[in-house]
RNA sequence: GGGGUUGUAGUUCAGUUUGGUUAGAACGUCUGCCUGUCACGCAGAAGGUCGCGAGUUCGAGUCUCGUCAACCCCGCCA
């Protein structure tokens, strides 16, 4: 094949139609399927565009291309020249964009044979995901990924399109930066130049992104890589996209505003979706006490009822000891689910167990009248109430816990979200957005004895809690005590829930050195260690920091609930499994001694 | 770091509960036949380190222990 020239193609394998019949045609592509009926042979040739199919006759060919058109197989590149042709009557294919036509061939060219693959290019494939991942470059021909990685192309195009309209300025923050004590464990690059010492990959571009805000540049955005070198999940790759975006002179309503816009605009332009807006919000306090979780699928009820105030005094001990102890009841209920078996409401109480449980109550709302094992305890006259404040009627289960608080809606949000997975109660259909906002700032972490940042360092405190920072230096409450001044400043700080998953995050941050110290303080980074390591952000806001604030929603789980994926690894072209590894080109891999030796590098310890 | 599921022809699986003759099926591959198929059809053939390593046993795909990998979850993480 000398003269690639000559057999190039004129046109796509999706792009023939009736009106083309008569032409004389060149395709390149993928050999997908043949049909070989001894005289006549059918091939279906593709390209990422479509399938056409290409005729062989005996009657227009001489034998050599009829001999090699037999015996080209599957996957082989080939090069194909013929005329198209309507298709004879009764033998259109309707399921076909190219279907009533197909181009009978006049000459046939092989660019590049294949060996035959580990498995089917088809449209539905039973093969491991392990297997697939080792041979990525051929699960993307198949149209299930191929055409979400075409969404997502268009998915960033519409963002920038979006954004840059309304005068956001896309601008590329370094790869290579200083490491800095926030959040994840960062992936770390040696230095040749300055032996010894490492730049780590961006967890986020957060700082530098503060740093455009502080450079005037007030409203920025960014389709940036993010690393983070911590465990895998469906929705958690060791490096993954954020539309990365930041505003000056804005409040948090600017921001939901630009951020309803856009999801607006990307689910009319790519779905055809019509998405109301304004979204709902929810405070952090309202999500966990209604929903038990931070991210809630509002696609489906099941909500949590606190029940301590009707079972205060009530017959069942442990109820009324907890309530005594200053401690909480709360239930949710189960629509329908009155016909559980003791088996399955015994799962259920494993399950609660395994969130931390001590254990579940449950009252069976059947049409014979209320069953549960403390039914003689409780008494008709509490479970009637019980019903009433959680709406259950005949047929209806209410499954009841008794701890702490955190315990009750941590232990209801899981038993929540597993009921809803296993009656199938989450329309896939359905888009539910919802912002939750208000989070606490701090949150207190038993493990290390003090305060950490609940979400990001650099989230400001809402300005009627500034107070509360001082306070909290001479309380003589316990740091653990939930009513510790610093647990209860709330932060300028939001999230974006689409169907239970967390899509955005973001904050107003503080401007102010000031205020970003005293956090920083709290944090356990004194102002020595804080200066070594924060220096130049503390520095850049005593040059006029404007106010500023941002939001960066994750572009891979985005495309995900957009796709209907499990899996954030079906958006991404070369993805890594849950041991953070590439079955396709093997990394991580071991390097060259030379390149240790350049780097000051030695192993240590291989394990 | 912890819990769970899975691992048998190229691929997807059955066989494991109850250890015992030659480890089966489908798809794919190869050969032959076939002139209107489109998941073409028909006939035949080849194809196995039962993930890996120990152990128990006269005998292990099957039982025990360890180990590796993929996936799901908790911890961890935006």
């Amino acid at each position: 094949m000398s003269d690639f020239k000559a057999v190039q193609r004129t046109h796509t394998c999706g792009e023939l139609r009736a009106s083309d019949a008569g032409k004389t045609v060149r395709l390149n592509g993928w050999l997908h399927r043949w049909r070989d009926h001894g005289g006549l042979l059918f091939v279906d040739v593709r390209d990422r565009y479509g399938l056409t199919q290409v005729v062989f006759r005996p009657d227009i060919l001489d034998r050599e291309t009829m001999k090699l058109a037999g015996h080209v197989r599957a996957e082989t590149v080939i090069a194909v020249e013929g005329v198209v042709g309507l298709r004879p009557e009764g033998m259109i294919n309707t399921e076909m964009p190219t279907g009533e036509i197909e181009v009978v061939a006049g000459k046939l060219a092989v660019l590049n044979e294949s060996k035959t693959p580990p498995f089917e290019i088809a449209e539905e494939t039973t093969a491991a995901e392990e297997l697939r991942l080792r041979y990525r470059y051929l699960d993307l021909r198949r149209n299930f990924l191929k055409d979400k990685l075409i969404l997502r192309h268009k998915v960033c195009l519409a963002i920038r399109n979006y954004l840059s309209a309304r005068d956001f300025l896309e601008i590329e923050t370094p790869l290579l930066m200083r490491s800095t004590p926030e959040g994840a464990r960062d992936y770390i690059v040696p230095s040749r130049t300055a032996r010894g010492k490492f730049y780590a990959l961006p967890q986020s571009p957060q700082l530098l992104k503060q740093m455009l805000m502080i450079s005037g540049f007030d409203k920025y955005f960014q389709l940036a890589r993010c690393l983070r070198d911590e465990d895998l999940r469906a929705d958690r790759q060791p490096e993954h996209t954020q539309i990365d975006m930041e505003m000056s002179f804005v409040t948090m309503d600017d921001i939901f505003a630009v951020i309803e816009g856009l999801m607006q605009h990307l689910f009319k332009e790519i779905l055809g979706i019509d998405l109301v807006i304004p979204f709902p919000r929810l405070t952090y306090a309202e999500a966990m006490s209604r929903y038990g979780i931070d991210k809630p699928d509002t696609r489906y009820g099941l909500t949590i009822t606190d029940l301590s105030d009707i079972v205060a005094g009530c017959g069942f001990k442990v109820f009324a000891e907890i309530v005594a102890a200053g401690k909480t009841v709360k239930a949710i209920c189960a629509p329908g689910q009155a016909g559980l078996s003791r088996k399955q409401v015994g799962q259920w109480e494993e399950t609660a167990k395994s969130a931390g449980a001590k254990g579940l109550a449950y009252i069976l709302y059947g049409a014979d009248g209320p069953r549960s094992s403390i039914a003689k305890f409780l008494g008709p006259e509490i479970m009637q109430q019980i019903a009433s404040a959680t709406a259950a009627t005949t047929g209806d289960a209410v499954f009841i816990v008794a701890d702490d608080k955190t315990v009750c809606e941590g232990v209801l949000g899981r038993l929540r979200i597993e009921m809803a997975r296993e009656w199938g109660l989450a329309d896939p259909r359905r888009f539910e957005f919802l912002w939750v906002h208000a989070f606490p700032l701090f949150e207190y972490n038993p493990e290390i004895g003090r305060f950490d940042a609940m979400h990001n360092i650099v989230t400001s405190p809402y300005a009627e809690d500034l107070a509360l920072l001082e306070e909290g230096r001479s309380t003589p409450l316990a740091a653990v005590d939930p009513h510790h001044p610093w647990a209860r400043v709330r932060a300028n700080q939001y999230d974006l829930v689409l169907n239970g998953t967390e899509i955005a995050s973001g904050g107003i941050r503080n401007h102010r050195r000031d205020i970003q110290q005293q956090i920083l303080n709290i944090l356990g980074i004194d102002d020595e260690r804080a200066e070594r390591m924060f220096g130049f952000l503390l520095e850049a806001l005593e040059y006029g920091a404007p106010p500023h604030g941002g939001i960066a929603p994750g572009l891979d789980r985005l495309v995900a609930v957009m796709t209907g994926s499990d899996s954030i690894r079906d958006v991404i072209a070369f993805p890594k499994t849950t041991a953070a590894q590439s079955l396709m080109d093997g990394a991580p891999a071991e390097i060259d001694d030379k390149q240790l030796h350049e780097l000051g590098l030695a192993i240590v310890d291989k394990k």
